[in-house]
DNA sequence: GTGAAAGCGCTAACAA
DNA sequence: TTGTTAGCGCTTTCAC
């Protein structure tokens, strides 16, 4: 059995093809009666359209295209859930292509969206260690008049790309304060991927924020460059070995977050009183882990219904400015933090 | 700036489109230097290619179609991780819609799929608590030659479609071996949504297995259509209010797991002491819970890759006799259950 | 209110 | 080896 097109219908009803287009678009210069005959028949040969023909007729296609940096990180699912959110009631679907840090593989899927006619792009860049990025590519899609905003990560030099992130360097700051006024003094920071614009801008606050403190910052709890993230665990037990452990860390992504209460659990570091762990992004299982995690929380579904908001009104209103949002983060406070000043009293 | 064509870059060459597209194509009928000469000068121009023209043309679109119930379920995760895995290396993207246990949404969804022209379709089928589903669209879909193949869940009467699913019935008797070799008698089973395959057919696994071990069933310790699963939290007050609490109590998905883990913490149920658990699905986070979750595992990963192989078989070799692929589960054994017989002999 | 015709960008059969 | 031509299914302008 063949696919029903607008032929077959207007064949079937002995009338023409454009009269059948304008029937099953809701265009008037059809009459009511005519209409309503169209669209029964249609129904009745299940006819469903076809996406390439339209879109290459209209050159749109009503679909835009998301970039995520990888699938298995939870912090994607909310976000994907903000953007469905605006973009389904608004008659546009995604296409979801995971770049898996890999600039190669972004730059597959970036053609590939851009082949497929994509409206726009929600985009999250990859930058490799080494600095490679697909920068270059991005200013031809826009080029072409391809609006692309950014979430979560940006080329911090590039001013001309609209996007929504997250304050990154105050998301450390703030965790650090927390963590001063509860006593803590020995801080350490445990980073992801070398490269990743929100791990330096973490990087950058936790210097920053340690200058601010006062806090004296020891090379030793830099822990750099943790990807994959299960690198944590040898890192830490050095640490231990080594007799230098903070009292707190801070860990930069959620991976780290969990990899450090697992490390702590395998070397036998008990959490909060050896150990003190500041985690990042407030996922459900942050609550019935053990401790409930204390961490940095990112406004995750917002940020994925502002990008789109953002992007459609670029797509539908060719909104020309450039707009920058930064959101503030919150801190989620649970028990994998101890105050040593209470205990000091004790 | 507007898209290059084909047509473009015959025009700067002065040759002829055909040319230009059996370069690009690799195939074979052009002389090696012109097709160096082509595949430079698209590179040049930024060629990319317009997939709404070639799947016109060729009726082909080198996308399947996936549909989940739920993109926030970690499950899908690794699923596709497992899927992308298999199509990417072999050309294929996949689009993704998520239906949301939605019998409209996942009919609007698989007519945009088919819409789109996806060469096949990987989906995991919703069914309502009344019934509806559709099955009827699945058989179009399949009349108009668009291979599927059902992951996870599947029509239960229906022979005719392919499908990768777990032994759900199994892994539930297993979970109650597990459990009567630990010396429990006192089992129940929170159940998600009514109507749903894989929940009915653990449900099944649960009655039976209690008989063939001689476990007396308990009605009140069957919790049906917990759905959304914040439901438990309610379900488990009303058990320890009545004093009626089993020994143990088995999952049937990840969520019902955590919200089983959380609902006992703020009843001050102790786990395993006075309520195991048997969980469903191993997330990287049942390791760090506490206390750490036994249990029962599915090969999701594998289901993707499966699923995926069978759905290219169809779709490049014609592959025309229906599988029908069923996996075992295996039991991941940590400390949320505890062991009675022992306890006894202390 | 309806139909005829052109054309979006590409591929493939057929010619040369 | 290369070019010409037709047409995939749809929308839209222009007739009537």
């Amino acid at each position: 059995m063949q696919k029903t097109t607008i032929k077959d219908i207007a064949k079937a009803l002995n009338i023409s093809p454009s009269t059948v287009s304008r029937a099953l678009n809701g265009k008037n210069g059809v009459s009511e009666k005519l209409s309503v005959t169209i669209r029964e028949k249609a129904e009745e040969l299940g006819y469903v359209g076809n996406f390439a023909a339209r879109s290459l007729k209209t050159s749109q296609s009503k679909t835009i295209g998301v970039t995520v940096s990888d699938i298995r990180n939870p912090f994607f699912l909310d976000f994907l859930k903000g953007v469905d959110n605006i973009l389904f009631q608004r008659g546009y679907k995604f296409l979801l292509t995971d770049s898996g840090e890999n600039v190669e593989k972004e730059k597959i899927y970036l053609m590939w969206l851009i082949e497929h006619g994509v409206d726009g792009i929600l985009a999250s860049p990859v930058t490799e260690r080494d600095g490679k990025n697909n920068l270059e590519l991005y200013k031809k899609i826009k080029n072409i008049s391809i609006p692309i905003v950014f979430y979560d990560r940006v080329f911090p030099e590039e001013s001309q790309f609209d996007s929504v992130t997250v304050d990154n360097k105050d998301s450390i700051i703030q965790a650090l304060k927390y963590l001063y006024n509860k006593g803590h003094r020995k801080i350490g920071i445990f980073l992801s991927k070398s490269g990743i614009y929100t791990i330096e801008q973490r990087l950058e606050g936790f210097i920053e924020g340690c200058e601010l403190l006062g806090i004296k910052i020891n090379e030793e709890w830099i822990a750099k460059d943790l990807f994959p993230e299960e690198k944590t665990y040898d890192k830490l037990k050095k640490l231990k070995k080594n007799h230098n452990l903070p009292t707190a860390i801070i860990a930069t992504n959620n991976k780290i977050t969990k990899q450090l209460i697992s490390a702590s659990k395998k070397l036998n570091i008990l959490i909060p009183n050896t150990l003190s762990i500041m985690g990042y992004d407030d996922l459900t299982e942050n609550e019935i882990i053990s401790p409930p995690i204390t961490c940095i929380k990112q406004p995750v579904f917002e940020i994925g219904r502002i990008a789109s908001t953002i992007l459609l009104g670029k797509i539908e209103n060719d909104e020309t400015k450039t707009t920058k949002i930064v959101l503030k983060t919150e801190i989620v406070e649970r028990n994998s933090i101890i105050n040593l000043n209470k205990n000091t009293l004790n």
